[in-house]
DNA sequence: ACAAAAGTGTTAAAATTACACCCATGG
DNA sequence: CCATGGGTGTAATTTTAACACTTTTGT
């Protein structure tokens, strides 16, 4: 039963949201970048063990996480050729990407075990739930942030530019967000942007 | 880590789901009923571990079981007064209620652990996903079924009794799923309803 | 003929999606 | 004053939900 965790972290001077991942100290995979995964402990939480492994193999420290939600669970009998175990995929934001490896989303590399297709498959739920669940979504965007971002982060999560007026019109019903009257000009032209900010 | 049942059986008699449940045999909560739940395998598989339970907890022959599949995974820190532990909750459609202790959903009798807490929970998130995963719908069905099970069983999951009409049509749109030209009575009177069938 | 149950037809309401157009800023 | 990005307005489409009305059977 092990845990492993999409680690997200948007880049802003990127515009796109990069994946944290580990090189695989030990067969099988030896070598290979995969996503961080522990085993989980005996009595241990979820979001204790996803900590663990953020902290452990990608050098992430505790405070620099953002949120921390479930996806599922894949119980698939060929996805460790140790033999059939259950993995467990959560979500992790992460506010800093300076130790370890990222990868943006769309330029993966081969990963180890069935992690690719993990991936995928978190790929497609999350991005149903961005905007959707503020916990997800604050952990993505921090506690405050241009319009611009949101578009950015659509984006890279969904795979294609949303539509800004609808986009607009989403964040404004998202449950504790709510908009400023600040401006902040996120791009070097055009005109600036709305701040929206997370209820504390 | 333990695996819990929610045990679907569709009595058409009494036209309505009932849920299967155990005796806890030990402490704690020993003497209340309680989902079927075994502690998961080293390297054992979900549906396997879903099985176990439900052959040795409730009596039911494993030809007896139509389907299975996963809900969600419960990380509550109190679920257990012994100390923190995972559980999956699965579902299960069983054909034939003989053996075991079986209640309604709707009368449910006080339970051990959250499991109330559990079959609420999944009981809106698979009233969510009835006539659009047809591995549940089939399961609570059986392969074939006259339209007014299929409004007995939408009405039992959900809570409240749905629009025929709109029911009919939903069900054409169901994959894997086809009307037949056979009639059957399924009440003592009114109109025959049209039996449907599931491919393969 | 009437009540009960099943189906069909139609409409209303809501949520998604698409797109035209106006606003603010840098160069 | 023009290119660029941000925002509002509006319409088209799709999905859900509601409800009136017709069909078929047993009593």
């Amino acid at each position: 039963m092990s845990v492993d965790v999409l680690a997200l972290h948007f880049d802003r001077s990127a515009r796109r949201i990069v994946l944290g991942l580990t090189t695989r100290t030990w067969e099988p995979f030896r070598g290979e970048p995969a996503l961080p995964g522990v085993l989980l402990g005996d009595g241990e939480r979820l979001r204790d063990a996803a900590t663990r492994a953020l902290t452990g193999k990608v050098g992430v420290a505790g405070t620099d996480i953002s949120g921390i939600g479930q996806v599922v669970t894949f119980d698939e009998p060929n996805r460790d050729p140790r033999g059939p175990t259950l993995s467990i995929a959560m979500w992790a934001g992460v506010t800093t990407a300076e130790s370890g490896v990222w990868a943006s989303l769309d330029e993966l590399p081969d990963l180890a075990f069935d992690h690719r297709r993990i991936v995928d498959d978190c790929r497609t739920i999350l991005a149903g739930e961005l905007w959707r669940d503020p916990a997800l979504s604050r952990a993505l965007t921090g506690q405050r942030f241009p319009t611009a971002d949101a578009v950015d982060i659509t984006a890279s999560l969904t795979g294609r530019a949303p539509d800004r007026g609808n986009l607009n019109r989403t964040l404004r019903g998202v449950p504790g967000l709510h908009r400023t009257d600040e401006r902040v000009a996120a791009r070097s032209t055009g005109r600036p942007a709305v701040v929206w900010e997370w209820d504390d």
